[in-house]
DNA sequence: GCTTGTTAGTTACAAAATCAACTATTATCC
DNA sequence: GGATAATAGTTGATTTTGTAACTAACAAGC
């Protein structure tokens, strides 16, 4: 009985426990663009989030940006302060519902928000130029369906 | 000239954006094992990724484990401690180099250990059921290649 | 053998994330 | 229409992480 000895191999294999490898590859894959937002910008990984929704969809409540994102709305709340600081973004108030502010970007915001967005597409370029065509468009399909957002 | 109004949508897609995808994957992915570990054990995720670490590959070193799993030192010395503490695993000096030390799992940490890699693997398995035998592989291995562990 | 450089791991301090409680406003229901 | 519940967003306290500087042990060069 091999039980007695706790220091043995297993069979477990974390290299094929999906968590995991999302998890590892979600990681590298997002240093290296973590780095353009973060020391160019100065921007945090929320923040960049938050440009990033503003950026493509417009006008949008804080709700709304984390609804889409999965982002806590403590964690939106304090990414909208410092963008707005940083004059990025600019809110007002919705008078119909004045609980609720309609986020846009500023024109600076905006300029920001396009440059990342070449960085982005040509990293995204390159990630996907390590598989064909049409195992990248699986890729892609796979990980919608993952993160519940068929 | 549509640049005047920054408020519009844009044709950009974060929704197929590789590392967005693998982020919000890997966040989903990850959740419902989380409230396993940390529920029941009272565990954060860089102890369970130390605690698997051990219980796969026997006896390692807080270095190895890092390389392995690309955790920062400073952090799997924080997860050795209260693993440590909880009685998970017990170190010994290497009396070669004495600034190494070996760390093993205990035999109540080997429970805990066989207890998670069960849990671990039924849930993997469900994830894999979202595809085909061929795709799940498939995905294995593009992330694999993205996380930098061919 | 002694200075200089490396390496394994820890600790202290600053930054950020999490969780719970809070304010202000709107919706519900009697 | 007034009490109660729900919602959008904020704030403060606690926990966790990140960064840099640190200790202790070993290695290399001379």
């Amino acid at each position: 009985m091999t039980d007695a000895k706790n220091a043995e191999k297993d069979t477990f294999d974390l290299r094929n426990f999906l968590p995991f490898l999302l998890n590892q590859a979600a990681e590298e894959s997002s240093l290296e663009f973590q780095r353009v937002y973060k020391n160019r910008y100065g921007m945090l990984r929320t923040e960049w989030r938050v440009l990033f929704h503003l950026g493509i969809h417009g006008e949008m409540t804080a709700k709304e940006i984390g609804e889409r994102a999965k982002i806590h709305k403590t964690k939106i709340s304090r990414a909208v302060h410092r963008l707005e600081k940083r004059r990025y973004l600019s809110r007002t108030r919705d008078e119909r519902d004045r609980r609720v502010e309609r986020l846009t970007l500023t024109p600076a915001g905006s300029a920001v928000y396009r440059e990342l967005r070449g960085i982005a597409e040509s990293y995204d370029a390159k990630l996907a130029a390590h598989f064909t065509k049409g195992e990248a468009a699986l890729l892609r399909m796979m990980l919608r369906r993952l993160a519940g957002m068929e």
